[in-house]
DNA sequence: GAAGCTAGTTATCGACTGATAACCTGTCAA
DNA sequence: TTGACAGGTTATCAGTCGATAACTAGCTTC
Protein backbone atom coordinates (compact mmCIF):
# COMPACT_ATOMS: atom_id res chain seq x y z
CA UNK A 1 0.00 0.00 0.00
CA UNK A 2 0.96 3.72 -0.78
CA UNK A 3 2.16 5.84 1.79
CA UNK A 4 -0.25 8.31 0.91
CA UNK A 5 -3.18 5.98 0.85
CA UNK A 6 -1.96 4.52 4.36
CA UNK A 7 -1.33 7.97 5.79
CA UNK A 8 -5.13 8.29 5.08
CA UNK A 9 -6.06 5.23 6.35
CA UNK A 10 -4.41 5.97 9.70
CA UNK A 11 -6.13 9.22 9.72
CA UNK A 12 -9.42 8.41 9.39
CA UNK A 13 -8.81 5.39 11.91
CA UNK A 14 -8.18 8.51 13.83
CA UNK A 15 -10.88 10.36 13.65
CA UNK A 16 -13.01 7.85 14.74
CA UNK A 17 -11.18 6.68 17.90
CA UNK A 18 -10.54 10.39 18.86
CA UNK A 19 -13.93 11.02 18.38
CA UNK A 20 -15.15 8.42 20.90
CA UNK A 21 -12.47 8.99 23.54
CA UNK A 22 -10.89 12.56 22.94
CA UNK A 23 -7.15 13.50 23.01
CA UNK A 24 -5.91 12.52 26.47
CA UNK A 25 -7.77 9.38 26.93
CA UNK A 26 -7.16 7.90 23.49
CA UNK A 27 -3.86 5.87 23.10
CA UNK A 28 -2.45 5.23 19.93
CA UNK A 29 -2.64 1.71 19.77
CA UNK A 30 -6.65 1.45 19.25
CA UNK A 31 -5.50 3.85 16.59
CA UNK A 32 -3.44 1.73 14.98
CA UNK A 33 -5.66 -1.20 15.46
CA UNK A 34 -8.27 0.28 13.83
CA UNK A 35 -5.98 1.47 10.50
CA UNK A 36 -4.40 -2.11 10.77
CA UNK A 37 -0.83 -0.96 11.20
CA UNK A 38 1.60 -1.25 14.09
CA UNK A 39 1.63 1.24 16.90
CA UNK A 40 4.43 2.74 16.84
CA UNK A 41 3.70 3.26 12.69
CA UNK A 42 1.60 5.39 14.26
CA UNK A 43 3.55 7.80 15.90
CA UNK A 44 6.69 7.46 13.64
CA UNK A 45 4.13 8.68 10.78
CA UNK A 46 3.59 12.07 12.36
CA UNK A 47 6.16 11.96 14.83
CA UNK A 48 3.89 12.82 18.45
CA UNK A 49 0.50 11.56 18.93
CA UNK A 50 -0.26 15.65 19.62
CA UNK A 51 0.94 15.77 15.65
CA UNK A 52 -1.78 13.41 14.72
CA UNK A 53 -4.44 14.65 16.69
CA UNK A 54 -3.86 18.28 15.44
CA UNK A 55 -3.85 16.80 11.95
CA UNK A 56 -7.29 15.27 12.15
CA UNK A 57 -8.57 17.99 13.92
CA UNK A 58 -7.33 20.18 11.30
CA UNK A 59 -9.23 18.23 8.70
CA UNK A 60 -12.38 17.80 10.51
CA UNK A 61 -12.84 21.91 11.05
CA UNK A 62 -11.52 22.21 6.89
CA UNK A 63 -14.75 19.70 6.39
CA UNK A 64 -16.97 21.93 8.21
CA UNK A 65 -15.98 25.06 7.18
CA UNK A 66 -16.05 23.69 3.19
CA UNK A 67 -19.66 22.42 3.55
CA UNK A 68 -20.86 26.02 4.78
CA UNK A 69 -18.59 27.81 2.31
CA UNK A 70 -20.40 25.42 -0.57
CA UNK A 71 -23.75 26.97 0.16
CA UNK A 72 -24.17 29.78 -2.33
CA UNK A 73 -25.54 32.95 -1.62
CA UNK A 74 -29.45 33.76 -2.18
CA UNK A 75 -32.47 34.62 0.03
CA UNK A 76 -32.39 31.34 1.71
CA UNK A 77 -29.44 30.74 2.21
CA UNK A 78 -28.97 30.10 6.22
CA UNK A 79 -31.91 27.80 5.86
CA UNK A 80 -29.65 25.79 3.28
CA UNK A 81 -26.60 26.48 5.55
CA UNK A 82 -28.43 25.26 8.77
CA UNK A 83 -29.40 22.13 6.23
CA UNK A 84 -25.66 21.58 5.42
CA UNK A 85 -24.78 21.74 8.48
CA UNK A 86 -27.44 18.55 9.63
CA UNK A 87 -26.14 16.92 6.67
CA UNK A 88 -22.57 16.99 8.71
CA UNK A 89 -24.58 15.05 11.25
CA UNK A 90 -24.46 11.55 8.82
CA UNK A 91 -20.67 11.63 10.02
CA UNK A 92 -21.42 11.53 13.95
CA UNK A 93 -17.96 11.36 14.30
CA UNK A 94 -16.64 14.73 12.84
CA UNK A 95 -18.91 17.26 15.14
CA UNK A 96 -17.98 14.94 18.19
CA UNK A 97 -14.65 15.54 17.33
CA UNK A 98 -14.76 19.17 17.12
CA UNK A 99 -16.27 18.97 20.40
CA UNK A 100 -13.03 17.38 21.87
CA UNK A 101 -11.13 20.31 20.15
CA UNK A 102 -13.08 22.79 22.28
CA UNK A 103 -11.46 21.42 25.25
CA UNK A 104 -7.99 20.21 24.30
CA UNK A 105 -6.50 23.08 25.76
CA UNK A 106 -3.29 21.52 26.16
CA UNK A 107 -2.00 22.35 22.66
CA UNK A 108 -2.53 25.96 21.48
CA UNK A 109 -2.99 25.54 18.34
CA UNK A 110 -5.97 23.32 18.87
CA UNK A 111 -7.64 25.99 20.22
CA UNK A 112 -6.98 28.95 17.75
CA UNK A 113 -8.18 25.97 14.77
CA UNK A 114 -11.06 25.97 16.98
CA UNK A 115 -11.91 29.47 17.60
CA UNK A 116 -10.91 29.87 14.06
CA UNK A 117 -13.03 27.71 12.84
CA UNK A 118 -16.20 29.28 14.85
CA UNK A 119 -15.38 32.51 13.50
CA UNK A 120 -15.31 30.81 9.95
CA UNK A 121 -18.82 29.87 10.67
CA UNK A 122 -19.99 32.92 11.57
CA UNK A 123 -18.32 35.59 8.90
CA UNK A 124 -19.89 32.35 6.29
CA UNK A 125 -23.40 32.68 7.31
CA UNK A 126 -23.44 36.88 7.78
CA UNK A 127 -21.66 36.65 4.49
CA UNK A 128 -23.79 34.54 2.33
CA UNK A 129 -27.14 35.00 4.20
CA UNK A 130 -27.00 38.77 4.55
CA UNK A 131 -28.54 38.18 7.95
CA UNK A 132 -27.78 40.63 10.95
CA UNK A 133 -24.75 39.56 13.56
CA UNK A 134 -27.36 38.21 15.97
CA UNK A 135 -29.23 35.87 13.38
CA UNK A 136 -25.29 34.59 12.52
CA UNK A 137 -24.66 34.38 16.48
CA UNK A 138 -27.60 31.97 16.67
CA UNK A 139 -27.05 30.11 13.57
CA UNK A 140 -23.37 29.72 15.27
CA UNK A 141 -25.03 28.91 18.71
CA UNK A 142 -27.40 26.25 17.71
CA UNK A 143 -24.99 24.54 15.55
CA UNK A 144 -22.83 24.33 19.76
CA UNK A 145 -26.10 23.11 21.22
CA UNK A 146 -26.31 20.36 18.83
CA UNK A 147 -22.72 19.74 18.93
CA UNK A 148 -23.50 19.00 22.88
CA UNK A 149 -26.41 17.58 22.01
CA UNK A 150 -24.43 14.84 20.00
CA UNK A 151 -21.38 14.66 22.56
CA UNK A 152 -23.32 13.80 25.34
CA UNK A 153 -25.40 11.38 23.62
CA UNK A 154 -28.82 12.57 24.09
CA UNK A 155 -30.23 11.04 20.50
CA UNK A 156 -28.58 7.93 21.77
CA UNK A 157 -30.84 8.30 25.05
CA UNK A 158 -34.44 9.10 23.43
CA UNK A 159 -37.43 7.71 26.00
CA UNK A 160 -34.94 8.33 29.44
CA UNK A 161 -35.90 11.59 30.59
CA UNK A 162 -39.10 13.48 29.25
CA UNK A 163 -36.98 16.87 29.61
CA UNK A 164 -34.27 15.62 27.80
CA UNK A 165 -36.39 14.06 25.06
CA UNK A 166 -38.50 17.52 24.89
CA UNK A 167 -34.74 19.55 24.32
CA UNK A 168 -33.41 17.04 21.88
CA UNK A 169 -36.76 17.13 19.88
CA UNK A 170 -37.16 20.83 19.88
CA UNK A 171 -33.64 21.25 18.69
CA UNK A 172 -32.77 18.26 16.15
CA UNK A 173 -36.24 18.24 14.88
CA UNK A 174 -36.81 16.29 11.56
CA UNK A 175 -33.30 15.91 11.60
CA UNK A 176 -33.60 13.48 14.19
CA UNK A 177 -35.04 10.96 11.75
CA UNK A 178 -32.10 10.89 9.65
CA UNK A 179 -29.48 10.64 12.93
CA UNK A 180 -31.41 7.42 14.49
CA UNK A 181 -31.57 6.08 10.71
CA UNK A 182 -27.87 6.22 10.95
CA UNK A 183 -27.70 4.60 14.45
CA UNK A 184 -30.14 1.57 13.24
CA UNK A 185 -28.22 1.03 10.47
CA UNK B 1 -9.16 20.42 60.00
CA UNK B 2 -12.34 18.48 59.88
CA UNK B 3 -13.08 15.93 57.29
CA UNK B 4 -15.81 18.31 55.83
CA UNK B 5 -13.59 21.28 55.79
CA UNK B 6 -10.87 19.57 54.02
CA UNK B 7 -13.81 17.72 51.63
CA UNK B 8 -14.50 21.16 50.59
CA UNK B 9 -11.12 22.30 50.41
CA UNK B 10 -10.06 19.58 47.75
CA UNK B 11 -13.26 19.70 45.49
CA UNK B 12 -12.37 23.25 45.25
CA UNK B 13 -9.26 22.33 43.99
CA UNK B 14 -10.39 19.23 42.02
CA UNK B 15 -12.70 22.33 39.87
CA UNK B 16 -9.99 24.42 39.12
CA UNK B 17 -7.45 21.76 38.08
CA UNK B 18 -10.23 19.92 35.98
CA UNK B 19 -11.32 22.75 34.51
CA UNK B 20 -8.30 22.99 33.34
CA UNK B 21 -7.33 19.85 32.00
CA UNK B 22 -10.57 18.05 31.91
CA UNK B 23 -10.83 14.20 33.27
CA UNK B 24 -8.61 12.39 31.10
CA UNK B 25 -5.54 14.44 31.05
CA UNK B 26 -5.51 15.63 34.76
CA UNK B 27 -3.56 13.63 37.39
CA UNK B 28 -4.78 13.54 40.92
CA UNK B 29 -1.05 14.73 41.65
CA UNK B 30 -2.44 18.55 40.79
CA UNK B 31 -5.50 18.15 42.83
CA UNK B 32 -3.58 16.97 46.14
CA UNK B 33 -1.23 19.68 45.56
CA UNK B 34 -3.47 22.55 45.24
CA UNK B 35 -5.55 21.43 48.25
CA UNK B 36 -2.74 21.09 49.97
CA UNK B 37 -2.46 17.16 50.90
CA UNK B 38 -1.28 14.21 49.95
CA UNK B 39 -2.10 12.29 46.39
CA UNK B 40 -3.17 8.93 47.94
CA UNK B 41 -5.22 11.15 50.35
CA UNK B 42 -7.17 12.66 47.84
CA UNK B 43 -7.68 8.75 45.93
CA UNK B 44 -9.41 7.50 49.08
CA UNK B 45 -10.99 10.46 50.38
CA UNK B 46 -12.99 9.68 46.87
CA UNK B 47 -12.70 5.86 46.21
CA UNK B 48 -11.14 6.51 42.47
CA UNK B 49 -10.43 9.26 40.36
CA UNK B 50 -13.52 8.87 38.54
CA UNK B 51 -16.02 9.68 41.33
CA UNK B 52 -13.92 11.90 42.63
CA UNK B 53 -14.31 14.10 39.14
CA UNK B 54 -18.11 12.67 38.80
CA UNK B 55 -18.75 14.68 42.62
CA UNK B 56 -16.96 17.91 41.22
CA UNK B 57 -19.09 17.65 37.94
CA UNK B 58 -22.54 17.15 40.33
CA UNK B 59 -21.93 19.67 42.35
CA UNK B 60 -20.97 22.10 39.19
CA UNK B 61 -24.44 21.17 37.26
CA UNK B 62 -26.06 21.79 40.65
CA UNK B 63 -25.12 25.36 40.84
CA UNK B 64 -25.93 26.35 37.45
CA UNK B 65 -29.40 24.89 37.69
CA UNK B 66 -29.35 26.80 40.97
CA UNK B 67 -29.22 29.40 39.41
CA UNK B 68 -31.49 30.36 37.00
CA UNK B 69 -33.72 28.39 39.14
CA UNK B 70 -33.25 31.57 41.51
CA UNK B 71 -34.69 34.13 39.00
CA UNK B 72 -38.33 34.19 39.60
CA UNK B 73 -41.13 34.04 36.78
CA UNK B 74 -42.07 37.77 35.31
CA UNK B 75 -42.25 39.63 32.09
CA UNK B 76 -38.49 39.79 31.64
CA UNK B 77 -37.34 36.75 33.29
CA UNK B 78 -36.01 35.49 30.47
CA UNK B 79 -33.41 38.60 30.54
CA UNK B 80 -32.97 38.01 34.10
CA UNK B 81 -31.87 34.42 33.42
CA UNK B 82 -29.49 35.29 30.54
CA UNK B 83 -27.81 37.86 32.68
CA UNK B 84 -28.04 35.16 35.55
CA UNK B 85 -25.91 32.76 32.94
CA UNK B 86 -23.50 36.06 32.55
CA UNK B 87 -23.01 35.76 36.48
CA UNK B 88 -21.94 32.40 36.32
CA UNK B 89 -18.98 33.35 33.99
CA UNK B 90 -17.39 34.99 37.05
CA UNK B 91 -16.29 31.20 38.04
CA UNK B 92 -14.67 31.34 34.77
CA UNK B 93 -13.95 27.29 35.94
CA UNK B 94 -17.77 26.48 36.21
CA UNK B 95 -18.39 26.32 32.64
CA UNK B 96 -15.30 25.06 31.73
CA UNK B 97 -16.15 22.19 33.78
CA UNK B 98 -19.43 21.76 32.27
CA UNK B 99 -18.09 21.73 28.56
CA UNK B 100 -15.96 18.38 29.93
CA UNK B 101 -18.46 16.99 30.85
CA UNK B 102 -19.91 17.21 27.92
CA UNK B 103 -17.52 15.27 26.07
CA UNK B 104 -16.38 12.40 28.77
CA UNK B 105 -18.44 9.26 27.33
CA UNK B 106 -15.96 7.52 29.79
CA UNK B 107 -18.38 7.56 32.27
CA UNK B 108 -22.46 6.94 32.26
CA UNK B 109 -22.98 9.00 34.69
CA UNK B 110 -21.26 12.36 33.62
CA UNK B 111 -23.80 11.83 30.16
CA UNK B 112 -26.36 11.88 32.18
CA UNK B 113 -25.83 14.58 34.81
CA UNK B 114 -24.94 16.68 31.57
CA UNK B 115 -28.02 16.07 29.66
CA UNK B 116 -30.12 16.66 32.50
CA UNK B 117 -28.47 19.83 33.53
CA UNK B 118 -29.21 20.72 29.83
CA UNK B 119 -32.71 20.12 29.96
CA UNK B 120 -33.29 21.47 33.00
CA UNK B 121 -31.90 25.03 31.81
CA UNK B 122 -34.63 24.45 29.00
CA UNK B 123 -37.71 23.60 31.31
CA UNK B 124 -36.55 26.45 33.78
CA UNK B 125 -36.41 28.88 31.28
CA UNK B 126 -40.00 27.57 29.80
CA UNK B 127 -41.26 27.88 33.02
CA UNK B 128 -40.06 31.03 34.38
CA UNK B 129 -40.46 33.27 30.88
CA UNK B 130 -43.17 31.69 29.71
CA UNK B 131 -41.35 31.87 25.93
CA UNK B 132 -41.59 29.19 23.13
CA UNK B 133 -40.49 26.23 22.60
CA UNK B 134 -37.77 27.78 20.47
CA UNK B 135 -37.32 30.99 22.35
CA UNK B 136 -36.17 28.41 25.33
CA UNK B 137 -34.15 26.72 22.67
CA UNK B 138 -31.92 30.12 21.27
CA UNK B 139 -31.39 30.68 25.47
CA UNK B 140 -29.86 27.16 25.76
CA UNK B 141 -27.94 27.27 22.73
CA UNK B 142 -26.60 30.62 23.52
CA UNK B 143 -25.23 29.11 26.45
CA UNK B 144 -23.42 26.69 24.61
CA UNK B 145 -21.89 29.27 22.41
CA UNK B 146 -20.62 31.20 25.56
CA UNK B 147 -19.06 27.69 27.04
CA UNK B 148 -17.25 27.23 23.70
CA UNK B 149 -16.04 30.34 23.11
CA UNK B 150 -14.58 30.57 27.34
CA UNK B 151 -13.36 26.72 26.72
CA UNK B 152 -11.45 27.88 23.38
CA UNK B 153 -9.95 30.69 25.10
CA UNK B 154 -11.80 33.44 23.10
CA UNK B 155 -12.02 36.02 25.73
CA UNK B 156 -8.16 35.24 26.23
CA UNK B 157 -6.74 35.84 22.52
CA UNK B 158 -8.81 38.95 21.42
CA UNK B 159 -7.02 41.00 19.37
CA UNK B 160 -5.71 37.82 17.39
CA UNK B 161 -7.76 37.45 14.86
CA UNK B 162 -10.51 40.23 13.48
CA UNK B 163 -13.24 37.25 12.81
CA UNK B 164 -12.70 35.78 16.05
CA UNK B 165 -12.73 38.95 17.62
CA UNK B 166 -16.57 39.89 15.78
CA UNK B 167 -18.09 36.84 17.14
CA UNK B 168 -16.74 37.27 20.23
CA UNK B 169 -17.69 40.33 21.18
CA UNK B 170 -21.22 39.80 18.90
CA UNK B 171 -21.53 36.80 21.79
CA UNK B 172 -20.02 37.85 24.84
CA UNK B 173 -20.55 42.45 24.33
CA UNK B 174 -20.88 43.86 27.66
CA UNK B 175 -20.39 40.52 29.96
CA UNK B 176 -16.96 40.38 28.26
CA UNK B 177 -15.66 43.86 30.43
CA UNK B 178 -16.81 41.33 33.70
CA UNK B 179 -14.89 38.60 32.39
CA UNK B 180 -11.48 40.83 31.18
CA UNK B 181 -11.51 42.83 34.50
CA UNK B 182 -11.66 38.84 36.18
CA UNK B 183 -8.62 38.01 34.31
CA UNK B 184 -7.03 40.98 35.36
CA UNK B 185 -7.27 41.20 38.41
C1' DG C 1 -3.74 4.69 80.27
C1' DA C 2 -5.21 2.16 76.78
C1' DA C 3 -8.40 1.52 73.32
C1' DG C 4 -10.18 3.60 69.33
C1' DC C 5 -11.40 7.00 66.12
C1' DT C 6 -10.18 10.91 62.92
C1' DA C 7 -7.06 12.92 59.90
C1' DG C 8 -3.53 12.44 57.70
C1' DT C 9 1.51 10.66 55.84
C1' DT C 10 5.36 8.02 53.30
C1' DA C 11 6.67 4.21 50.56
C1' DT C 12 5.76 1.54 46.86
C1' DC C 13 3.76 -1.06 43.16
C1' DG C 14 1.73 -2.68 38.78
C1' DA C 15 -0.16 -1.40 34.71
C1' DC C 16 -0.13 1.52 30.94
C1' DT C 17 1.69 4.18 27.09
C1' DG C 18 4.25 7.08 23.90
C1' DA C 19 8.34 6.76 21.88
C1' DT C 20 12.82 4.73 20.16
C1' DA C 21 15.79 1.32 18.10
C1' DA C 22 16.75 -2.25 15.45
C1' DC C 23 15.39 -5.25 12.09
C1' DC C 24 12.74 -7.21 7.97
C1' DT C 25 11.00 -7.42 3.03
C1' DG C 26 9.75 -6.41 -1.54
C1' DT C 27 10.73 -3.45 -5.55
C1' DC C 28 13.37 -1.13 -8.77
C1' DA C 29 17.51 1.08 -10.95
C1' DA C 30 22.48 0.78 -12.20
C1' DT D 1 24.20 -8.65 -7.86
C1' DT D 2 24.08 -5.10 -5.36
C1' DG D 3 22.38 -1.31 -3.19
C1' DA D 4 19.09 1.90 -1.86
C1' DC D 5 14.67 3.23 -0.61
C1' DA D 6 9.74 2.72 0.75
C1' DG D 7 6.84 0.51 3.84
C1' DG D 8 6.44 -1.75 7.35
C1' DT D 9 7.38 -5.04 12.01
C1' DT D 10 8.95 -6.76 16.72
C1' DA D 11 11.18 -5.82 20.96
C1' DT D 12 11.71 -2.87 24.50
C1' DC D 13 12.17 1.02 27.47
C1' DA D 14 11.50 5.01 30.59
C1' DG D 15 8.27 7.76 32.65
C1' DT D 16 3.77 8.35 34.56
C1' DC D 17 -0.19 7.56 37.43
C1' DG D 18 -3.91 5.61 40.14
C1' DA D 19 -4.20 2.83 43.76
C1' DT D 20 -2.89 0.08 47.98
C1' DA D 21 -0.54 -0.80 52.31
C1' DA D 22 1.40 0.32 56.30
C1' DC D 23 2.41 3.67 59.52
C1' DT D 24 1.86 8.11 62.61
C1' DA D 25 -0.07 11.89 65.46
C1' DG D 26 -3.65 13.95 68.01
C1' DC D 27 -7.94 13.74 70.46
C1' DT D 28 -11.56 11.62 73.15
C1' DT D 29 -13.88 8.24 75.98
C1' DC D 30 -14.24 4.72 79.28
Amino acid sequence: MTGEERREQVLGAALRVFAEGGYAATTTDPVARAAGVSQPYVVRMFGTKQQLFAEVYRRACARVVEALAGVQAGPDAGERMGQAYIELLRDHDLLQLMMHGYVAGTDPEIGRIARQTLAEAYRLYRERSGGSPEDARSFVAHGMLINVLVASGAPDHLGEDPDVDDLTTCVMGEALDGIKKRAAG
